[in-house]
DNA sequence: ATCCCTATGTAACTATAGTTACAATATGTA
DNA sequence: TACATATTGTAACTATAGTTACATAGGGAT
């Protein structure tokens, strides 16, 4: 376990902080579709990618969601490790997109290293950074973009992050994911496939060209 | 000079800080309307808040606007901190939204106060926090809310920022923070005007109850 | 006053998205 | 096989937002 944490992290941390992590880090491996954390779970650990991709959702007030980003290998979640800092409950929910291998890092640790380790600092405001991104990504597709264009997008997304071209999900869970209606999707998919850019299956989409 | 930076940082900061802060700072006052940083700068320094309030905003592809949100006093802008630490260069745009007195932090000293004051280091963990929370408003505003809603939320916000109940904004300057046309915003105004919560005048809308 | 520019009001239309309803098809299970 | 359930396809309709076009009005400058 230790060598599959220096791959993710080697280029990151000093060999000193792999040790550690290794000797406090909490390994998982979590199936795909499991749930790691949901909105108002107090958060005692944040989660470090080693392997897989982890989706992060936002839910309105009647309980409908939307998908924010991804975390893949060498993420870690800023919006959780924000909230243990702050000790307030999560205000997102974390879903296993495929199977992935987490180590999970106990708050104290976190705080502790960000004092002793440079390296774990820098890592703790890159995050930041890279959330701050996504997050920024995540309202111009909202607000600026279409729905077929954000659909476009999504497939996209998913081929990349699941490294796989067929897309196994019914139209029903892209369109929780995108915050809008099955009918919506099923439509503006239909489309692309009359367009020749996908192929249409039962529980599954192949994308052709994108 | 060193008053007011007491006054608003004091309690965050150590005296050592305080008076460091005041050795390097670049006190500025700015006007209201005034453009601090714009899309594709190069930043070199990082705004501190004293007073007034300073609106964050991102751009579509046609130069279209989305008004994000507001920085107040003891704030500072972690998306602008991000690009400092980052190297890039800034992905939003901050302008003056009432006069605004600020010092402005050199970005050599920003990351040299994180390893050797430990209130430095917290107040940028928790700028990164606060600033991900606005963006999750954001995008609960953008994804979750009908336009006339957003309208509401936006008054509301604009009174609280600059404490005056008289909104001195066109229908036009309007539409452009909410992404959206004049004329939609013209005709959801007159229906809050119809329903008594708010009072129509030329350039300035007086806010009664909302 | 007259002119001009900006701001606002409003109608009519289009485009996009969301909703309802139901048919058709696939897949698994008794 | 027969049945139940989940998934997809589609039409028809409504709601919301965006667009175009033009009228009206306020307020300053000459």
């Amino acid at each position: 376990m230790i060598e599959e944490l220096r791959e993710s992290y080697g280029y990151l941390f000093e060999e000193d902080l792999i040790v550690e992590i290794n000797q406090v880090g909490n390994f998982k491996e979590i199936p795909a579709g499991h749930k790691l954390i949901d909105i108002g779970d107090y958060v005692k650990s944040i989660p470090l990618l080693i392997s897989g991709a982890i989706k992060v959702l936002r839910e309105d007030d009647e309980g409908d969601e939307l998908l924010l980003y991804f975390l893949e290998r060498g993420d870690t979640c800023a919006v959780t490790m924000s909230c243990c800092m702050g000790h307030t409950k999560s205000d997102i929910r974390a879903v296993a997109e495929i199977d992935t291998k987490i180590i999970m890092i106990p708050i104290q640790k976190m705080e502790e290293w960000i004092s002793t380790y440079k390296s774990w600092r820098n890592f703790a405001f890159q995050s930041y950074h890279n959330r701050l991104q996504e997050l920024l990504e995540a309202i111009d597709s909202i607000a600026f973009l279409k729905m077929d264009e954000r659909l476009i997008k999504y497939l996209r997304n998913k081929v990349k992050i699941t490294k796989d071209e067929v897309i196994h999900n019914t139209h029903q869970e892209i369109a929780y994911e995108l915050h809008t209606s099955r009918v919506v999707i099923s439509r503006l998919l239909k489309k692309l496939e009359k367009m020749g850019k996908i192929e249409l299956q039962r529980n599954y989409i192949k994308v052709l060209s994108l």
